[in-house]
DNA sequence: TAAAAAAATGACAGCGCTGTCAATTACTAA
DNA sequence: TTAGTAATTGACAGCGCTGTCATTTTTTTA
């Protein structure tokens, strides 16, 4: 059977609630004390009951992550990082799916909030990039964490973990000029999302910072699909007379590089050779296609675990005012982008 | 603040036990005291409190989910169709990522389950095709659904919820026969999935049903990947003087097909004038393809679904010996296929 | 050295529910 | 009608833990 509380109080000779001190970490239990039962945990292989606390406790142990299903890979690289951290700390994850764009979605959420006795929420995009929303949350004395594009925090409403595209995207604009690119096609991904702004961004200072005049007629607006390559790479490609081909791609993300991909297998254009192109976000996407993309990689499953244990530091009241933590999505070359052969 | 039983029965002039019973549904309650009870629940929006029904009673209220990833959107599509029968239900989802190769995974479930209480588990390939594993788990006491690719269960060990692969590769498979191909290649997912191995029968199945000889120099082995589809595509194409080159291709899965595509575009095949290829899944990879793939849908969520309520009967112990139930997934035809020209 | 203050520990109620068992009520048959 | 039986209901303990507050022990100060 599972041991309880009471059985570490008696195998370490102490009442029950000294045993609760402990494994709560709090302060005044003599260290003698706190050994002593730390080691009946230890050989006890004790796990305090988490239905028990939740209901003894003003405190909750319960976090939920809602997403609004953009991406599946995203959605379960980031569940297994939050996952992860509540495992270590004794959390539990109630995971809620929904639908950003609904009506009712805020009600829907504050429902749950209050019927579970949640004690945070992690947010990621679109969720995240909702200021209305979050503010409702945060209103209603539940710690919330957003994951978002950026490298500032857009508000104080609540800590936030930011990934900066911008940065990563420009190094890799950067990593194609350095191949000698100077026409250097953008495809934006869906302009609501922060990320495109930003990944636009970061496309844009590139340029600037090696003095490449930019181009507009070189940006196709699209969202984040694979057609949307397809249709944006065929545009960017019958570019006609009054401006230069591109010879380099940069997608919003793997998808839609994947896209571009294929059109020019379509217009008979061969990759790399004729034509560079970046991904980003180092999706399983990405090493499916062929050549394998050059794209940026974030550890979406670290992200989380941040976002998880920024999360659970807060509902502890562990002080951190609010942190900001920041990741840089990192090159990845492989083999969809080389030096530019048009001189 | 949230109502709580007491509320109820004061409201309803009862006492709590009688709450409990009417909302467990328990026999020996007068119907006018039912309808009473009831009245107070709704008006008070009342839901029992999860954590004080697992520490008080004998029953739990957790089921989990153990998957091993195969394909994020297939997990997430199954995620949501359980959490939507716990919420119904009034269940709580452990969500329980895991390395099914690993050396202690079977150990590490029973440990999550003895920890956590839980009283029932949901699996999917590859875990529900562990008979070693599910064997482990069900003499533990926990209930367990297993779904699995095929029309009858493997064991009676637990009920399990079939997806006859089998019959809608058959159907598939006669799609093609029907628009006149005869000289169909097949590209296998890897062996080791029941699903590759009932997809294979129900391809063999519908060429002996239309009287074409069976040859083996169109079937390549393979995996479950694009890069898969690509050189099995290549090989069935490139097949020598011998053979007839194939005029259609059976992908084991949308990847594959994904993959084959691709690898028609490189060969210069057009699809589907040339050659028509299927996939399998309707994932959302066969929508961003070009041409968008004809496929076969298996309505994932409403799989999950069911076997989660299937779990939930069997934990409730209402009756349910060991119940089977089985989807057959349907065929979509989208722009892949077409009449068979060469004649 | 004793009293006061501080630190450490424990006793106990109670979170919201279910299980047990006893009490009450309704229904049967004689 | 009345005991006898079955159906319905309720009182109460207790699940494993935390919060409150009282008690004990240790440390500090006078």
């Amino acid at each position: 059977m599972k041991a309880t509380i009471n059985d570490v109080a008696k195998q370490a000779g102490v009442s029950i609630k000294t045993v609760s001190r402990v494994i709560n970490n709090e302060a005044s239990v003599r260290q003698l004390t706190r050994e002593k039962v730390q080691r009946a945990v230890d050989e006890l292989n004790y796990q305090p009951n988490l239905s028990a606390r939740n209901l003894a406790g003003a405190k909750s142990y319960s976090i939920a992550y809602i997403y609004d299903n953009p991406n599946a890979y995203y959605i379960i690289d980031m569940q297994k990082g939050i996952l992860s951290a509540c495992k270590q700390q004794g959390f539990e994850l109630l995971i809620h799916p929904c639908d950003s764009k609904s009506q009712g979605i805020t009600e829907e959420v504050v429902n749950m909030v209050k019927q579970a006795r949640i004690a945070g929420l992690i947010l990621t995009p679109p969720l995240s990039e909702m200021p209305e929303f979050v503010k409702t949350l945060v209103d209603l004395d539940v710690k919330v964490v957003r994951i978002l594009s950026g490298d500032v925090a857009p508000d104080d409403l609540s800590p936030c973990v930011m990934v900066n595209d911008r940065d990563a995207a420009q190094t890799i604009t950067q990593h194609l000029i350095d191949l000698g690119h100077k026409d250097i096609g953008f495809l934006a991904g869906d302009a609501v999302h922060m990320s495109t702004i930003e990944r636009y961004k970061g496309y844009r200072r590139a340029l600037k910072a090696s003095n490449i005049e930019f181009n507009k007629a070189l940006v196709i607006e699209g969202s984040y699909s694979f057609d949307s390559g397809v249709s944006g790479a065929k545009e960017l490609m019958s570019v006609q007379t009054a401006y230069p081909r591109p010879t380099a791609i940069f997608s919003c993300n793997d998808e839609i590089a994947a896209g571009a991909l294929f059109a020019a297998r379509l217009m008979n254009i061969s990759i790399p050779e004729q034509l560079s192109i970046v991904g980003f976000e180092n999706s399983p996407f990405s090493r499916q296609t062929w050549p394998k993309l050059t794209t940026a990689d974030q550890p979406n499953n670290q992200i989380a675990e941040d976002a998880a244990m920024l999360l659970i530091s807060q509902i502890r009241k562990q002080k951190n005012p609010i942190t900001i933590s920041q990741y840089v999505p990192k090159l990845i070359v492989r083999d969809s982008t080389a030096q530019c052969e048009k001189l």
